[in-house]
RNA sequence: GGUGAUGUAGCCCAAUUGGUAGAGGCGUCCGUCUCAGAAACGGAUCGGUGUGGGUUCGACUCCCUCCAUCACCA
């Protein structure tokens, strides 16, 4: 076997890993990692779907092997884990279709994506792997929402604090449920989209036309009660400690787009003739002069108790008719707009004059207060609004006079709504005040009035935390019961000895038809009887975010029964220094972590205020067509394949050789052969190909290298360390490919320059280096070999040419010694022929020399 | 519509603080080897950086306009 051949290269280093636990990673406090500095790298764990790996999973891995392993030589204690995010609706919907417990389907996906991960080669400590839907994990995770449940958060120290230090206010009337209604987890009645067919809620993105994306079924927006984390408490330490990290601006902006915090004020408008007032939030208080009318939400609890007789039957339809559309379909721009006269009138606080009260499908319950003012002068959606249903309009801040030319408007008869700020009009004592001054000035004014008060909003809202599924954590909660059955409304939590509360076995896993979820069908599981009280088990089960919300801190201790990680070991690997995923979770996930993590660190379980360093996300691989991969496409490329093929070391030296780490970019069939080529290169310049055993090339010799070889393997160490420690892994490549290139040529290749090479290449391509290591008399394992140091006098060159212009224009090129100062490198310049034909007789008005790199005489 | 990113050779991509536009790979062509092909090896090929302006001795790099593509949000 003596040509390059990773399919007997590759499986005996795996298999030698494996016996040997090469990357069993000691625990802090072990002798064999005193004194090194730790390296937490993380991947984003998967979610072992049926049909296995794709191309898209190894580029993430590969960079954090890469990293795991060159950190690993420069004398780091890294900490590198795999695990699975495996609870999740396809294994249920498998078993829903086969009877077959979810649990089997989700084992065997699990070994299949094992075998394939492991066939590529990844230095993971194996013996810290964790499955979200092993009981031995989702113990902890309902351990963790218990802490939740026992936080609340103290706004006046911005920190979570245990329930029982909540001041209880001597006039609250039911203390229970004011502490209920404190606390981090809780349940409320929200508005959900409801499927009656599927009897489950759905998430808006598998809402679409009012139907249900799987059947059609039809979907309505319902009441129901359900647990919600209060997230929205988080969300200014959310925004602010997103500047501590190390993340890419654009992770960054989308996460505060998502928390969306906006300042302004919460002003509240008379209902006419009525007892009843309307709150509304506004980020521009400054216009209130101009609100010509109000819009509620047709959720809006007042709605009922102010449409007037007259208006009742309208009114009830249109609430029928939008409780059947998504929150994205109400506030399409693009759609004409909806809404119903509800017959009452508000009175404009500033200026005390009527207004109509309308409802629309436009605003929606969940943001701010459901209610708006509407400024149809100064606000694009109210605008097409009051055009729509003839409402009168009041310019109240002046519009600038390019902007009316543009638009083809008159200060009192706009074309369209004029959004940006202007000095105020119309509108009483701000007339005059630029838009910051009137949005003060009014909203001081409310604060005296009693009509309103500044106020910060978040788009962002409480996570709804149930679902009505099998397949998830059971929540360790339960519900007392009266003599008659029904519910008292007096929780109980599972105590922590008695997690983890596991799933029932059920016989069949499809939904009840009821909000209650499969798991009300386990009768035996449901009902527990404890100090002589009946109770009732909670039967919705959490999300799938739930157990990837916390899996880093497990990795650190994962076998530990006492809790859900040793504290002095969580001091030791927090935070994760490098996390490399996918964008598609750059909200959710990275939100939801954020804050249970933020939880933790309140009540003193973690010591770092952010779980994630730095942050990096890989770019997608779209197919070799260019479009996004996909089975209807026909362009999927399967890693099994590959690896078969060209083997693991040359799908990773390929993932990570098609471009930047970030970048979107298109497989490329050729593009492998290309560094699978490289790869036989590099074997054949050190083993003898026609020899039957792994054997040494003749040209591999134990001579002293020369100046030149000394330099190329100098600059070749210098650029991988740099390129690989910046995660610039195709130019790390480019410049092994260079040396082997030069080094290809010569008859005689020291091994003092192929041995540092090996290294270098080993974190890439790991079997073959192993492999060449070996054969080169060293091992048993390169794994822990010191990463190669350079001398940057070797790197120099003795000679460099250097470009020589005259107004800018290139004239000449002139060989100089590497050392050159600025006055000889000028003088040079000046004698050289072309250069003094170029400038034929006339004196350089002025003459750059940039150091070692140019000289440019301008005339 | 908003926010962010990206446009360099036929293709994927380099060019770290503005300083000779080109490292690497793919493709194509020509050689060597071969009966021939494949493989391997050697060599060559091609553009002036999406567009239009500006700053500068000098711009892929900085600033402005527009265009295109992608992602996220609406």
């Amino acid at each position: 076997m003596p040509s390059y051949n990773p399919a007997d290269v590759e499986p005996r280093w795996q298999a030698f890993w494996e016996t040997s636990a090469t990357f069993r990673t000691p625990d802090p406090g072990d002798p064999s990692v005193a004194g090194k500095p730790k390296y937490y790298i993380l991947d984003m764990f998967p979610y072992p779907s049926g049909s296995g790996l794709h191309v898209g999973h190894p580029e993430g891995y590969t960079a954090t092997d890469i990293l795991a392993r060159f950190q690993r030589m420069r004398g780091f204690h890294v900490l590198h884990p795999m695990g699975w995010d495996a609870f999740g609706l396809p294994a249920e919907q498998h078993a829903i279709a086969t009877g077959e417990h979810p649990s089997i389907n989700t084992k065997n996906n699990v070994d299949n994506f094992r075998r394939q991960i492991k066939s590529l080669g990844f230095s993971y400590d194996w013996q810290r792997e964790v499955d979200t839907t092993d009981p031995d994990y989702f113990r902890w995770t309902q351990w963790i929402f218990l802490q939740i449940y026992d936080t609340w958060y103290d706004p006046e120290l911005k920190k979570g604090r245990p329930i029982s230090e909540l001041p209880i206010p001597p006039d609250a009337t039911d203390k229970q449920a004011y502490i209920d209604s404190h606390r981090l987890a809780y349940l409320a009645e929200v508005p959900v989209n409801w499927c009656e067919a599927l009897g489950t809620v759905l998430s808006n993105e598998e809402v679409i036309d009012g139907k249900s994306e799987r059947g059609n079924h039809p979907v309505v927006r319902r009441p129901l009660k359900q647990w919600l984390m209060r997230i929205t408490a988080y969300a200014e330490r959310l925004i602010d400690d997103l500047a501590s990290l190390d993340w890419s601006e654009s992770i960054k902006q989308m996460q505060r787009n998502w928390i969306g915090k906006s300042v302004g004020a919460e002003v509240k408008f008379q209902v006419s003739g009525s007892k009843f007032q309307v709150e509304v939030f506004t980020t521009r208080p400054d216009t209130l002069f101009g609100a010509t009318y109000m819009v509620l939400s047709p959720e809006h609890a007042l709605v009922a108790q102010i449409t007037t007789p007259e208006q009742k039957t309208a009114v009830e339809a249109y609430q029928q008719q939008a409780s059947r559309k998504s929150d994205f379909e109400r506030t399409e721009m693009a759609k004409t707009k909806t809404g119903v006269f509800t017959g009452a009138f508000a009175l404009n606080p500033a200026n005390g004059k009527e207004i109509p009260i309308w409802i629309a499908d436009y605003v929606l319950a969940g943001y701010g207060t459901g209610a708006i003012m509407a400024v149809p002068a100064h606000d694009e959606r109210d605008f097409e609004f009051a055009k729509q249903f003839g409402l009168p309009m009041v310019t109240v801040v002046t519009p600038n006079e390019k902007w009316l030319k543009d638009t083809g408007s008159v200060i009192d008869d706009l074309n369209e709504a004029y959004t940006d700020d202007g000095l105020a009009m119309n509108s009483g004592m701000l007339d005059g005040m630029t838009t910051e001054e009137a949005k003060r000035k009014i909203t001081a004014w409310l604060v005296v009035e009693g009509k309103g008060e500044a106020k910060v909003n978040y788009k962002l809202r409480d996570w709804l935390f149930s679902r009505q599924r099998y397949w998830g954590e059971p929540f360790p909660i339960l519900h007392e019961l009266d003599a008659a059955g029904n519910r008292t409304g007096v929780i109980r939590t599972l105590e922590a000895t008695d997690l983890p509360l596991t799933l029932p076995t059920l016989a069949d896993f499809k939904p009840t038809g009821s909000p209650d979820g499969p798991l009300a069908k386990a009768t035996d599981w449901l009902t527990v009887e404890l100090d002589g009280k009946t109770y009732r088990r909670e039967t919705n089960t959490m999300p799938q975010w739930a157990g990837s919300c916390w899996y880093y801190l497990r990795y650190i201790d994962p076998q530990n029964p006492q809790a859900f990680a040793d504290a002095g070991k969580l001091n030791h690997w927090l935070p994760v220094d490098l996390y490399i995923g996918g964008a598609e979770h750059a909200v959710l996930h990275l939100l939801y972590s954020r804050f249970w993590h933020k939880v933790l660190f309140d009540r003193g379980y973690v010591n770092c205020v952010e779980p994630f360093h730095k942050l990096v996300n890989q770019g997608m691989i779209l197919g070799e067509n260019g479009e996004k991969m996909a089975k209807s496409r026909g362009n999927v490329i399967n890693p099994d394949d590959v690896v078969k093929e060209y083997g693991a070391d040359a799908l990773r030296l390929f993932e990570m050789f098609m471009g930047p780490l970030e970048a979107v970019k298109p497989w490329s069939t050729k593009g492998v052969e290309g560094v699978y080529r490289f790869l036989g290169r590099v074997w054949r310049l050190m083993i003898d190909d026609t020899a039957a055993t792994v054997t040494l090339n003749a040209t591999v010799k134990d001579v002293l290298p020369d100046r030149d070889a000394l330099r190329i393997l100098h600059h070749t160490i210098q650029k991988v360390t740099d390129d690989t420690a910046r995660l610039s892994f195709n130019t790390a490549i480019s410049t092994m490919m260079e040396f082997c290139n030069y080094f290809t040529k010569l008859e005689v290749r020291p091994r003092a320059v192929l041995e540092p090479f090996v290294l270098l290449l080993a974190p890439y391509a790991p079997h073959i280096a192993e492999e060449l290591w070996a054969a080169l008399g060293h091992g048993p394992t390169l794994a822990y070999e010191p990463w190669p140091g350079y001398d940057p006098e070797l790197v120099k060159a003795d000679s460099i040419e250097v470009p020589v212009q005259v107004n800018g224009k290139l004239r000449a090129k002139l060989r100089v010694p590497a050392e050159i100062d600025d006055a000889a490198l000028k003088a040079a310049a000046l004698a050289d022929a072309k250069v003094i034909e170029a400038l034929a007789g006339k004196t350089p008005k002025k003459v750059i020399v940039v150091p070692r790199k140019l000289v440019n005489f301008v005339v």
